[in-house]
DNA sequence: CTGTTAGCGCTTTCAG
DNA sequence: CTGAAAGCGCTAACAG
C-alpha cells in the first residue's frame, strides 16, 4: 500500500491511474469502484471512494464511450430545419417536461442537436448519435420522404424515435397521428353537409405529413364520387401572409363552398381575413373544418367540426417507450399511430393562437 | 491507391483507419480532410469528402475528446435541487432561446444535466464538466454557501457562468442582481412612508439570494435607526401554503404595519389571504412593496410600490459574454451585475401567476 | 503535401 | 479478490 500522500498535487483532472497509484491500487480495481462491479474487498472499495470523492474524480466520458456505448445520454435533434417547420411552444414543453420526466429527473443528460444543418449542407442530423455522443435519440419533427439519414440511425439497431413517419420505411420506430384519415373524416362530414368542391389549406409541404394530408384528401373525394381537382389542394406555410392568401386563391372560385383548415397553424385570424378578402362569411358562405392539436379545443368559432390530431399524446406514449427501449425492457421499434377524432363542439372560446418556439421571446 | 472496393463491407460506424484504407491515404490525412486543415491536396481532400459522405462517416466524439477539448458543446446544469428553487417557465424560454441563439443555431449542442443529485448525494452537478462531455457550462440557479463545486469549477478555467453569485468567490463568473440593494431600497421606500416594523417574506433560504435579502434588511433597518427584530425576516419556500402562513405569522403582529414580498414567487393570491387571515386589509392596513422578475409589472394590485429585478436581463447579457469567452474571444471570468428597481406604477392589470417549468403541463 | 508513431484514459481480456 | 497488458479511434509531434 505505497500511499504516497506527500507527492499528492492539487489536480483538476485526476485519471484512474494517479487514483490507482495514490491509492496503492490498480487501475482496474478504480474502474471497478467507480462503474460499481464486484470483485472488490469492501475495505479497498471504501479507501478508493474516500479518495475519489475528495479529490473529486470524474472518469473521462470520452475514454470510456471508447470501449462501451454510452448509456446515460439521451439526444434530440430536429430532422427539419427550424425555418420550415416552427416548433409549437406548447408542443416543446410538453416534450421536455416528459424528456425531465422519463429521462433528466433519473440522472441522465439530455442533448439538444438544435440545428444540425449548420455547417453540412446534407441532412446531417444524425450526427450527435453516430459520433457516440448520445446512446438514442428523438427525432423531433416531420420527416421528409427525400430524407436517407433515417435508414441509417434504423439499421443500426440504437433506441431511437421518430415523431413523425415515413412512407419509404414503414418500420420506422416512430410515434404520430394518422394524417391521411384525419383528412378523410374531414372531407366525409363536409360532403354530408352536401359540399362537393372542398378546399383544403395544405400544412407541411415536402413532408409526411403534407403527403398524407394529400392523399387522404384525393382518396376520400374519390370514394365520395367527386372531382379529385388537384387546385383545391392549397400548400401553405406557417407565415399568416400566406395562410391569408392562400384561403384568399380557394374562396375566389365560388364553387368552393367548404374548407378544411390543415394548415396546423391554428391560425383563426388569417383564416377570417382570407374569407374577407374572397368575400365571404365564414359559417356561412363557407363551411369549415379545422385542424386542431388540442382536445375539445374550437379553434375558429365559425368552424362547423374540429378535427382533434393527438399529436402530442402520441409523442408521450412513444417516449414512454423509447424509455423502455433505452433501459433495454423492451425491443425497438416503437409503432404509436393514434386516430384523429371529429369534434362537433361549438362555443366561442377560441384556443389563442400557439407561441412558436424561438419567435415570441426576443 | 490500393481502393480495395471489392472488401468494402456496409458498415455503420466507420473509422478513420478504414476510411483511409478505402481511400487509399493515411489515417492523418483523412483527419486533416475531417478537420478542415491545411496541407492535403484538393484531389485528394475531395476524394476523401466524396468517401466520407457517401458511407456517412462520423468522427468519434469520445476518440477525439481524448486529445482535445471538445469545443461544440455547452452543458446547462442546476447547481440547486429543483424541489427546492422550482423554476419559473418564463425564465427557461428566455434562457432556451438564448441559448439556441448563442449555441445552438451555430450547431452547437446543448447538454442539459437537470438532476445531477439523483444518483450522488453530494453536490455534483459539476460532472459533466469534468467528465469532458461539454466545454463549457452555464449554472442555471442560485447557488449554496455550502458549495464547493462551484470552486473547482472557478479554478478549471473552462468557461462558464453562474446565474447567481457566492459571498465566499467573488470572482465567480456571474450575472446576477443585487438583491441586498434591492432590499435596502425597499426598506427605504417603506421608511419613507413612515413605518417602523417592517415584516419581510424572506425567498430563498439556505441560498444567496436568501442571504442578499437578509444582509440587505439589517443594514437598511440599522441605517435608519429601526429596531433589528430577526424576527421580521420570514423565510417562504416556494409553496402557497407556506406563503400564506408566512403572511399571516408576520401580520398577526399588528406592530408590523408594513410588508416586502421578496417571497420571488410573484403569487398576489397566496399573499393576499394571508393578509385576510391576519385581518389585515392589504393597501390600507399593511403597506406593501412587491418584488417581480418582469418590468413595469404589477404584482399585486394594492401595492405602494414594485421592485423589478431585472434577473432575466442579467442572464442575458451574462450569456452573451459566456459565448465570446467560448469562442475564444475574450477571457473569463464573467461579472454581470444588474441594479434592481424601484417602480411606483399602480394599476388594476396584475401580471399572472408564473408557471413552474414541470409542474404545469402534465 | 503526406505518412508514421506514440499515447490520450478508459474497459476488456486474461492471468494470477 | 486483484492486476498487467492490449487496444478502442483519434490527434499531436515529428519525419520525410
Amino acid at each position: 500500500m505505497a500511499q504516497s500522500e506527500s507527492r499528492r498535487r492539487p489536480h483538476l483532472m485526476w485519471t484512474m491511474e494517479e487514483i490507482a497509484r495514490e491509492v496503492g491500487v490498480s487501475t482496474k480495481t478504480v474502474s471497478r469502484v467507480v462503474n460499481g462491479e464486484a470483485g472488490v474487498r469492501d475495505t479497498t472499495r471504501m479507501r478508493v471512494n474516500r479518495f475519489i470523492e475528495e479529490v473529486g474524480y470524474h472518469p473521462h466520458i470520452g475514454a470510456r464511450s471508447m470501449r462501451s456505448q454510452p448509456r446515460d445520454c439521451i439526444g434530440v435533434t430536429i430532422p427539419a430545419p427550424i425555418s420550415d417547420v416552427p416548433v409549437h411552444l406548447g408542443f416543446f414543453l410538453r416534450i421536455f417536461s416528459h424528456l425531465y420526466r422519463i429521462f433528466g429527473s433519473r440522472g441522465r443528460f439530455i442533448c439538444f442537436d438544435l440545428n444540425p444543418f449548420h455547417s453540412s449542407s446534407s441532412m446531417d442530423y444524425s450526427r450527435g448519435l453516430f459520433e457516440g455522443r448520445y446512446a438514442g435519440c428523438v427525432l423531433c419533427g416531420p420527416l421528409s420522404p427525400t430524407d436517407t439519414t433515417i435508414f441509417r440511425i434504423h439499421e443500426s439497431g440504437l433506441p431511437y424515435l421518430a415523431l413523425g413517419r415515413l412512407d419509404g420505411l414503414p418500420e420506422c420506430s416512430s410515434a404520430t397521428v394518422d394524417y391521411e384519415v384525419a383528412m378523410q373524416i374531414s372531407v366525409n362530414c363536409l360532403v354530408e353537409r352536401g359540399h362537393k368542391r372542398i378546399g383544403v389549406l395544405k400544412g407541411f409541404h415536402g413532408y409526411q405529413p403534407g403527403l398524407e394530408r394529400r392523399r387522404g384528401f384525393l382518396k376520400a373525394m374519390q370514394l365520395a364520387g367527386l372531382a379529385e381537382d388537384e387546385h383545391l389542394l392549397q400548400n401553405v406555410t406557417f407565415g399568416a401572409q400566406n395562410l391569408i392568401s392562400a384561403t384568399h386563391r380557394l374562396l375566389i372560385d365560388s364553387s368552393v363552398t367548404a374548407l378544411i383548415d390543415a394548415s396546423g397553424a391554428e391560425d383563426a385570424a388569417s383564416v377570417r381575413e382570407g374569407c374577407r378578402r374572397a368575400g365571404r362569411v365564414p359559417g356561412k358562405d363557407v363551411d369549415i373544418v379545422g385542424w386542431t392539436y388540442s382536445d375539445n379545443a374550437v379553434i375558429l368559432s365559425e368552424a362547423c367540426a374540429h378535427i382533434w390530431l393527438p399529436v402530442w399524446e402520441a409523442a408521450a406514449d412513444g417516449l414512454e417507450q423509447l424509455a423502455l427501449w433505452f433501459d433495454g425492457e423492451r425491443e425497438g421499434p416503437i409503432h404509436v399511430v393514434y386516430p384523429p377524432t371529429l369534434n362537433r363542439i361549438a362555443g366561442e372560446q377560441e384556443l389563442p393562437p400557439p407561441r412558436r418556439l424561438f419567435d415570441v421571446l426576443e
